[in-house]
DNA sequence: CTGAAAGCGCTTACAG
DNA sequence: CTGAAAGCGCTTACAG
């Protein structure tokens, strides 16, 4: 259908061989300076752009890194994170003239999950994985098989894995603090992320040492991250008979583990007339641009997801080049920023 | 660094050559059940996955599609939109058992864009092109030259380039009609999009359709779809010296080009104590996720990007595959969906 | 110094 | 029927 323009087509018009072809290409000064220019003329005239299967095959390097959404965590597709941290990978392998194939599972066909054929066919030098959760066997195997791997967010029990994260433990207990200092909250709920995933277990780990710490009560309500989770886990705490009276919502402050939730949540307090901030201060945590757009909008915990992608990538080229400094920590973290908004009582609006 | 499995170490284990191997593999009944069945064995045991590049190069065929992100639409990268059409494009890719390449546009070296180099390279069979500017003169090059392209959105100067869209003309009539219809809304704003895009154009074109029908008022501001221009578009009509006295708005109903633009302009509009949808009656366009969490909820028309997509994606592997029925029009039109909400006076909340 | 072979991994057309 | 060569496009190590 296509004429494609290989190097034996560059060499005959010019009168060598694809060898020298090739060499003049790539500047050796084994070739003379006249069918140097020669060359690169004519591959220019003729539009010719090197094979990349040719150069994969005789190179051993596919030219290219995998971004990869483990099947434990779908719910990242279709999420403005995945946007985020797709942007950062871009920009890195863009820099490094790399082409970026996005790896979402397929079939799991024979028990090998699709991104692990992906890697095991060479069709990327190297993989990002994306929110993997804790247990997830075809990520510790694909790390295992010695790929080159960069994960994002953290993984204590892979401990020799390459990790580009934040500290969860950390920024959760600082917007917790925030609630019980700033707006003196003393009765706080903490609607979790899914558990099968470090982040979750680090959230809800931050918010009970900070309610320990401040010796303020708080309770726990296990959550998806999803929207709707977070109006369950209201309707939950609002039904409850502890609540006392039933309709009355027993937490002067909300610490959901996202945004998504913290949405889901103000929704159900707000059509059931507790007023936020004013009775309820809410927090969320990822800003990855829904807290902005509500109203209230969101406090939250900034997460700088594609700079966490922007390292990760480039510490994947590391791996790959094998220029790693192997004296680095295998796990980064990077700093969260914390961003007030009228939800917990700061702002207006 | 890991040791790859090829074909001859699964030959070898077996005592054939890698040419039985190979067909053995394939299911080819020239090789006898027994070497078949061992041959299958053997490659499960080393856990063989065929090299992409050495079928890449015999089969002339990389095994992978190119999502392109247009220099000229940039801002669509880090926008959900984004997100929808890769889902789509990822979905139909992984049914054909096919890579999916993210090409944004890097360097622009030599005056040849970075997506054309990979089709060129031929690390993809074919591109799917999203929310291409109208003159883009690299994607009019790239449908010229008879690589499989098929592009998201509408293009009537490239009436040869196999397409998939949506009829932003009849869209953008309906919803204004909704305004004045409905509403009975009478002095009317469009804020455009980026006019350098058929869309921006068709969704101007259906507005002042609409407007002239009903024999009502219908100004125009020119957008570029991010949220600061809707914002920017309503402190222009608040200033106008037309709006006789300043700081009073001088419409009853904004038709936003997208909801980014929507929610700028509704932010303007509450600080300067003009009601939504009371006062003024506002819609947008697109749907994709922040229309729904705003307050008020915008009124808009749902765009099925992700259908877009999928729909898109099978087009590309009928002419990559030669199936495609050339009967088909090129261009193909998706259903909208009107979205009624709470910022045009429809829904409450 | 330079020409041309070898080989990356694969599959099919050909020779026996 | 089956064995093994040829060749996809590239680049480097080798032979001259």
């Amino acid at each position: 259908m296509v004429k494609s323009v290989t190097l034996k087509d560059v060499a005959k018009r010019v009168g060598v061989t694809a060898a020298a072809a090739s060499m003049a290409l790539s500047g050796s000064d084994r070739i003379s300076d006249t069918t140097r220019e020669a060359v690169k003329e004519a591959a220019r005239e003729l539009g010719y752009v090197p094979s990349s299967a040719g150069r994969a095959l005789r190179n051993q390097r596919a030219g290219a890194v995998a971004l990869i959404v483990p099947n434990s965590s779908q719910h990242v597709f279709g999420h403005m994170y995945f946007m985020h941290v797709l942007t950062g990978v871009s920009e890195s392998a863009n820099a490094h003239d790399t082409q970026v194939l996005v790896s979402t599972n397929a079939d799991e066909a024979q028990g090998v999950a699709a991104y692990e054929r992906v890697m095991r066919s060479r069709s990327a030098d190297g993989a990002i994985v994306t929110s993997a959760a804790i247990d997830d066997d075809n990520i510790q195997r694909l790390v295992a098989s010695g790929l080159p791997v960069v994960l994002i967010g953290n993984f204590p029990y892979l401990d020799d894995a390459v990790s580009v994260g934040i500290d969860d433990v950390t920024a959760t207990r600082r917007i917790t603090e925030h609630l019980v200092e700033v707006h003196g909250r003393r009765n706080l709920l903490h609607v979790t992320g899914t558990l099968d995933h470090q982040t979750g277990v680090d959230r809800r780990q931050g918010f009970l040492d900070a309610v320990q710490a401040a010796g303020a009560r708080g309770d726990i309500i296990e959550g998806d991250l999803s929207e709707q989770s977070g109006a369950l886990a209201v309707e939950l705490a609002l039904s409850s008979a502890e609540a006392g009276t039933p309709g009355v919502f027993p937490y002067d402050g909300v610490v959901f583990a996202n945004d998504d939730m913290a949405l889901g949540g103000m929704r159900i307090l707000r059509s059931k007339g507790v007023a936020v901030p004013t009775d309820v201060s809410v927090v969320g945590f990822d800003d990855f641009g829904l807290a902005r757009v509500t109203t209230p909008g969101i406090t939250t915990m900034r997460i700088p997801a594609e700079e966490m992608a922007r390292i990760a990538t480039e510490r994947l080229f590391g791996l790959i080049d094998g220029t790693a400094d192997l004296a680095a920590p295998s796990h980064l973290e990077l700093p969260v920023e914390f961003i007030a908004r009228a939800s917990c009582g700061c702002a207006d609006g």
